[in-house]
DNA sequence: TAGATTGTTAATCGATTAACAATC
DNA sequence: TAGATTGTTAATCGATTAACAATC
C-alpha cells in the first residue's frame, strides 16, 4: 500500500484526519463527505480526497466515506493497530510527564520502562513503573521487543544515548533533546523541540 | 521590518538557525558563509539566503555573516530581545515539567505562575511557584503583564479556557491539548500534539 | 434513473533551487 | 585589485486547488 512516494506534509496531516475521525465517531456518525469534513477542518475539501487517494480509494461515489471505516484505515496507515512498545530516557519531569501520558494508551502505545543515568532517580516510582539505570537499557530492549525511545534528556548526552540506542538495534527516536539527532541512514527521529515552538509565539507577538 | 509577508516555512525555519548561530558563537566562529552554514544544517545556501533576505541583508559580499550580529537580528525577530511572561494552566505532570524547562529562562521566557482549577493541587510548591486556582487567573494576568498562556489541560475544557483567557486579554496560546483551538482572528494559538508527532513514528515503523 | 460525490487529471500557485550581477 | 560571497532575479519543482468524467 505504500505507493510511490508519499509527501512530508500529507504524512504530517494524517493524525489530524484521524482525530477529527474519531471525533466524528463519538458523534455516531455514519457517513462524512469530504466537502463537510473541509468544512469542519479548515481545509480544502480537494486536499482531503487527494490525500486520502494516496492510500487507496476509501470513499464511495455519491456516498462520501464511511466513517469507521476511514478511521480504521487510517489507523491502519498510521501503524495503530499493532501495539508500539516505548521506553524513556530521561526521567526528569519531561520524561517523566511522557510515561504518565494517558493519550497513547488509547492507541495502542506502550511505555514499557523509564530509564536515567542519574542514581538518584533509579528506583523511584512513576506511575507504574519503576526508574531503571542505563546499564539494564540493552538487556530490556531485547527482552521486550522496544521499537521507539524517547529522549527526555538534555542535549550534551542526547548523540552518544542515541548512538548507543541504535547500537542495541532502535530505529524511531522520539527526540525532545534541543539538539538535532545525526542518525544513521535506517533509523528516524521526530523532534519535539519545545522552545521552537514557543518562539512562534513570541514571533507572532512581535511581528503582528 | 515585517515587510510584504513571510511564510509560515520561513517563520518556522528560524529557531533552527538562532539555535545554529548559538553553537557556533559557542564555537568563538566570528562569521559564516551561507555555504558552510548549509553544509552544518543540511539545507542549501540559496535557501538560507533567501530566508535572511525575507528580514533584510544581514550580510556583506565576500565575507558572510557576522555570527553575533546575524545571531542578534535573528533573536530580535524572533522577539527574544524583550521578556514575555508566561502562564501555565494545569499543574499535572506535563504542566509542572513545562514550568521547570530551564531552555526558557535563557530566552527571556519567564513563567509567572501556574494555575489548576483541582483544589487539591492548589498550594503545592511547582519549582518556585506555587500552584494557584482559577479564580485568581483574571487579577493575575493583569498584574504581571502576562502574554503567552500554555494549555496543558485534557482537550474537554481547553475551549472554554482559552475562551475565558481570551476575556482576560491573553492573544497567544501554547496548546498542549489534543484539539484545535477555534480563536477569534486577533489570537494565535501555536498547537503541540505529542500524539500526533508520535504518529509519525509509527507510520515510519510501519511503511519503512 | 437522477443526484451526489468520489477519484483523478489538469491548472494554478507558492516555495525551493539555480544562476549571476552587484559589491565588499 | 581579485576573489569571495551576498542579494536578488529567473527557472524549476512540488504541492494545492479546480474541474470534471466516472460511478455509486
Amino acid at each position: 500500500m505504500p505507493k510511490s512516494v508519499i509527501s512530508d506534509a500529507v504524512k504530517r496531516r494524517l493524525p489530524r484526519y484521524y482525530r477529527f475521525l474519531t471525533t466524528l465517531q463519538e458523534e455516531k456518525a455514519e457517513r462524512i463527505s469530504s466537502e463537510e469534513l473541509s468544512r469542519r477542518m479548515g481545509v480544502t475539501a480537494s486536499q482531503i480526497r487527494q490525500d486520502l487517494n494516496n492510500f487507496g480509494g476509501f470513499g464511495q461515489q455519491g456516498y462520501g466515506y464511511n466513517v469507521d471505516k476511514l478511521k480504521a484505515e487510517l489507523g491502519r496507515i498510521l501503524g495503530l493497530d499493532t501495539p508500539h512498545h516505548i521506553i524513556i530516557i530521561g526521567a526528569g519531569n519531561l520524561g517523566q510527564a511522557l510515561a504518565g501520558y494517558s493519550n497513547f494508551q488509547t492507541r495502542g502505545l506502550i511505555v514499557k520502562g523509564i530509564f536515567d543515568a542519574n542514581p538518584s532517580l533509579v528506583g523511584k516510582r512513576v506511575g507504574d513503573l519503576e526508574v531503571m539505570p542505563m546499564s539494564a537499557l540493552k538487556d530490556f530492549i531485547r527482552d521486550n521487543d522496544i521499537s521507539i525511545a524517547t529522549l527526555a534528556i538534555p542535549k550534551e548526552p542526547a548523540a552518544s544515548v542515541a548512538a548507543e540506542l541504535y547500537g542495541y538495534g532502535i530505529r524511531a527516536f522520539w527526540n525532545f533533546a534541543h539538539v538535532d539527532l545525526d542518525l544513521p541512514e535506517d533509523a528516524v527521529s521526530e523532534n519535539v523541540h519545545l522552545s521552537d515552538s514557543l518562539m512562534q509565539l513570541t514571533y507572532w507577538l512581535n511581528n503582528g
